[in-house]
DNA sequence: GCGCGCTCTGTAAGCGCTTTCATTTGTTTC
DNA sequence: GAAACAAATGAAAGCGCTTACAGAGCGCGC
């Protein structure tokens, strides 16, 4: 069944028929109703690549990650892909897995599926790369479609960020820690990204600006090494270097100085004072439950997904839009 | 740029372009060498939309969940996607969120994008549909495409399942349980899925097959109610219920027990064994570490798309397959 | 009454590809 | 060497839609 045969039924051509598919304006009331009515009955849906072919595109949005089982980043797909969803864009999902290199490879393959915008969500792939250290495939791909970045920044006409203010929120829980009197901070870093990083240098900042002697110690991990940071800690630990708080960027790791305390003893939070990042699920299933920053995926989630739609109703929307993260008090900080 | 261009290039028409493109043998080898090098060096790339006109296949793949961000599900899309896209399949991900009843709605949507198979996961809605009781949409769905789904079971033509032995799973955890004396075992129920059902009846086989009067108690919860599971156990212990072991169909209501028991002293593994279901991040993360049961998400979703792939090709595939899960012994059991 | 501008509708030309069918060329076979 | 066949290629007809363009019908002012 194709538009021919719902002209056919509403005695009218196939251009009218398109033109009420297409809420087009001149077209008789009378004649819409008609052309509706015949829709209905016959139950008719267009054909996407025909459709796709004349209208050049697909009212479809390809995400791009490296791990949607992430907590983080599965939380994230999720939102925008149900944001999106409520106005009637599909979304392609698309994960390069363990290997953030291919990120140009999939950026590639997603354009070629001529999506009408690009999400690059985990943005592991903005910093540190190799082979393409200027992120130069994204640039090239905002000549295509617009590109959105989930906790990512690039300048460029056709490119729209939504970030944390990492930096903020980890400078100021330092500072929080810092207030407690604590002066021994271990920072328990994963990541290569944007984010990583200004997650970092909040907290350098702050204890640069508490004057605290650079006693920190930081190491670098991997997003789900729980068992790595609680060693990490261990070694720390047997050298008998001095520790009264850990910073964790990933409330996994955090999890680790949870599990690397109750093995030695170690009271939280009063001889350890511990703060996890995201405050993901796992915030809540160590005893004591960890305090841990909340970036509000679901709030940034909907900025992404309204500029966007913006864009692709040719409206204007900000290029960047930067949002504060909380800190959420459990048992694992004072107060 | 489009095939055209291509053929001008090679000096060739557009037919043997195309034919190269599509692999179709009859072509002589130096001019496919020549096409190939025109195609490279032009980088071109077909248009979807009007493949997809004329082969009236895009390549993709619809995946169909009710919640992409639960740590199960999650892992299940990022495997699914992974898996398929080695293949060269996109992936469209379509959650129905909070609202199963959508089903049918998302389904319809999804098949309007001409997808050339779809895969539910998590199949919430495989049971207890009040409007779908039967899942004729899904029977539907399947006169068009090939249906697949994981943890689901539905007969029928055009229908793959891919399930685990969550009854057997159960079953045994439940045996050990028994064999290690346990005669108050409460079951913590989550779900209104074919799997939670076999679960459930997993668990009730077992007590009955030991001649275990029925003095067990199960409640229903939401998958992610950490807290409503601890205080249903609460309510339990405030009655003086004997208990001696929690089973939960999901890892978060277990690590609700490992909390309650926590809080009330009681100590595990010897006063209250735990045995949580999916071995997900969250089983390493308590303290006690939960023992639980993993259902091998990644060798399922393998199964599943080698199932799929072979039928796309136009191969058999088994229409049923039956995985079994194993019970992954941490600290919350004894031994 | 005529021309003008407006609204509504239809005709037909694409969009970029696949594929049938016909044609050409080369290879056997007797 | 002619007939029969196979292999390689091109011309052209779609696939189902959008949309530029043209035309029909109508009301209006002069």
């Amino acid at each position: 069944m194709n538009i021919y045969d719902v002209s056919q039924k509403a005695g009218v051509s196939i251009a009218t028929v398109s033109r009420v598919i297409n809420g087009n304006r001149s077209v008789a009331d009378s004649t819409r109703r008609r052309v509706e009515a015949a829709i209905k009955e016959l139950g008719y849906e267009p054909n996407v690549f025909a459709r796709g072919l004349g209208l050049n595109t697909m009212q479809t949005i390809g995400i791009l990650c490296n791990d949607s089982s992430d907590i983080y980043i599965a939380n994230a797909v999720y939102y925008l892909q149900h944001f999106l969803s409520e106005h009637h864009y599909d979304s392609i999902l698309c994960c390069t897995g363990n290997n953030p290199d291919d990120f140009r490879k999939y950026t590639k393959m997603i354009l070629s599926k001529r999506v009408d915008a690009v999400i690059y969500t985990g943005s592991q792939f903005i910093l540190n790369h190799p082979e393409d250290h200027d992120n130069n495939y994204i640039v090239d791909a905002s000549k295509e479609v617009p590109i959105f970045l989930l906790n990512g920044m690039l300048e460029g006409e056709n490119i729209y960020c939504v970030v944390n203010d990492d930096h903020l929120a980890v400078h100021d829980a330092a500072m929080k820690l810092i207030r407690h009197g604590r002066r021994h901070i271990v920072y328990l870093y994963s990541g290569t990204t944007l984010s990583s990083q200004n997650k970092l240098s909040g907290f350098t900042d702050a204890l640069n600006e508490a004057g605290i002697p650079n006693r920190i110690a930081y190491t670098h991990l991997g997003p789900k090494d729980i068992y790595a940071a609680k060693s990490y800690l261990e070694s720390l630990y047997d050298q008998n270097l001095p520790m009264d708080a850990v910073m964790a960027s990933e409330d996994t790791l955090a999890v680790g100085a949870v599990k690397f305390a109750e093995e030695h003893g170690i009271r939280i939070p009063e001889d350890l004072e511990i703060i996890g990042y995201n405050n993901s699920i796992l915030a809540e299933c160590t005893e004591p439950e960890l305090t841990s920053i909340d970036n509000h995926v679901e709030k940034v989630c909907r900025t992404l997904t309204d500029n966007c739609l913006k864009v692709l109703a040719g409206e204007d929307a900000p290029h960047k839009v930067i949002r504060t993260a909380d800190l959420i008090s459990r048992e694992t900080t004072v107060n």
